[in-house]
DNA sequence: AATGAAGTTAAACAGTTGTTTCAAACGGTG
DNA sequence: CACCGTTTGAAACAACTGTTTAACTTCATT
């Protein structure tokens, strides 16, 4: 009487450290982000959180709406591991630029090996179910127009928000081939190739100085103008 | 006695219109494909294929034999679906670079909806298997190793084989961004612009003048040279 | 101490999974 | 036709799935 109705299904809502909820959470994303939905059990899970397999639907109701919440609370924590940089006014863009790759490729590969909540993101990226939307508008929507205002500050508002949108693209794909097919990637390449170049500070600037050649900020990766 | 024994399992090997192994091999790319290997169900399999479901086992030994040859099976028909461009000689290493990026925004975004074939090869990239290792030698490197050496004749082999094959990755990364995040790519964007900017006609000219002008091989994307 | 809600447990449920079985049907060859 | 290996069919199997039940504990409040 005292309070309002809580959600469908679940208990109150606590954030202990021993919280069989948070643990479920925490299991399930990992299991989630490795196996994926359908491969993912509720016994595994429950097993790796050490809690009884009627947890899941004592807390969540179902295995869907755990894998909603499981994406949900993977976004909102990888948001507080790795923040955007925040730059004092007047700050050059190109740093900017520089940052802002460095910080998502960061971001997506992780220092070594990505996290699950990056995996279990990037699993809803591939193969989008309900939980997509949310996750593009609080989480990947926010970062892109962040690019996007980088991009425009660069190119000092010559652009259409249509053009800075398509060569933000052209940034995010370049980093995203490493996070999603970094596997091929590490199978295409030398080995020894992969630890020199393809770590993530070289990465970022190698990226950030592609496109600024290619906007016309900085020299051409190639010196070469011949070939008309 | 008078062949060589065949496969441990599995009948003679044909290839006619009606045979029956040939239409679980179709059929079971097309649901590996659309869910995966664990979600994809041997009975929906065989109903597809219109076969009992003693075929699969019969035929293949198992479900991971069987999901090892719909990927063999896949990547052999899109070879001959859309086959590398041709070049005489003295072909413009410019205009090779932009058939080239034009025939595999081709291959991987199809005309309307890609075809099954390339959202199972998808599959296997970002979450490999044992079929993973087969599909990058006979299928990703011979491409890749024609991008490289466009790109090596584009800059006039000033470049070294490690240098070429992180710009190829950039070119790979623009497609692979619009196959594999799709989804999520349109819902960043407007609609309209979608279908305005994001085809790939008009994707294959704008990333193939992105890397050009990163080169050097033609202007930048934007005029402006200011900000030293 | 009694009450009752909140939380936890083991056991069972109904349905689906991959796989196997075995008998029937087929198709060429003696 | 009778024979044979090859192919197909329906049914059954054991294991596993998500989910539910109902008994049990815990514990603050009366």
């Amino acid at each position: 009487m005292a309070s309002i109705s809580i959600e469908k299904v679940g208990p109150i809502v606590s954030e202990g450290q021993d919280d069989p909820r948070g643990r479920i959470l925490s299991a399930a994303g990992q299991e989630f982000a490795e196996k994926g939905f359908e491969a993912a059990t509720i016994r595994d899970i429950c097993t790796l959180a050490t809690v009884n397999v009627a947890a899941v639907n004592y807390y969540f109701g179902d295995k869907h709406r755990l894998y909603i919440e499981s994406v949900r609370h993977a976004h909102e924590e990888r948001s507080q591991q790795v923040p955007l940089p925040e730059w004092v006014e007047g700050t050059q863009p190109v740093k900017k630029l520089r940052d802002f790759v460095g910080n998502m490729l960061q971001r997506m590969l992780g220092f070594d090996h990505p996290p699950w909540q990056v995996r279990l993101m990037l699993r809803e990226i591939l193969h989008p179910t309900d939980a997509c939307r949310e996750l593009v508008e609080d989480y990947i929507r926010p970062h892109f127009t962040v690019l996007c205002s980088i991009l425009n500050e660069l190119t000092d508002g010559e652009m259409s928000p249509a053009e800075l949108r398509r060569i933000g693209l052209s940034v995010v794909g370049q980093c995203f081939l490493y996070r999603a097919a970094g596997d091929v990637v590490g199978m295409l390449i030398p080995p020894n190739e992969k630890k020199n170049l393809h770590n993530p500070v070289d990465l970022a600037d190698y990226i950030t100085s592609f496109c600024l050649a290619a906007l016309g900020k900085q020299a051409p990766l190639s010196v070469e103008v011949s070939q008309k």
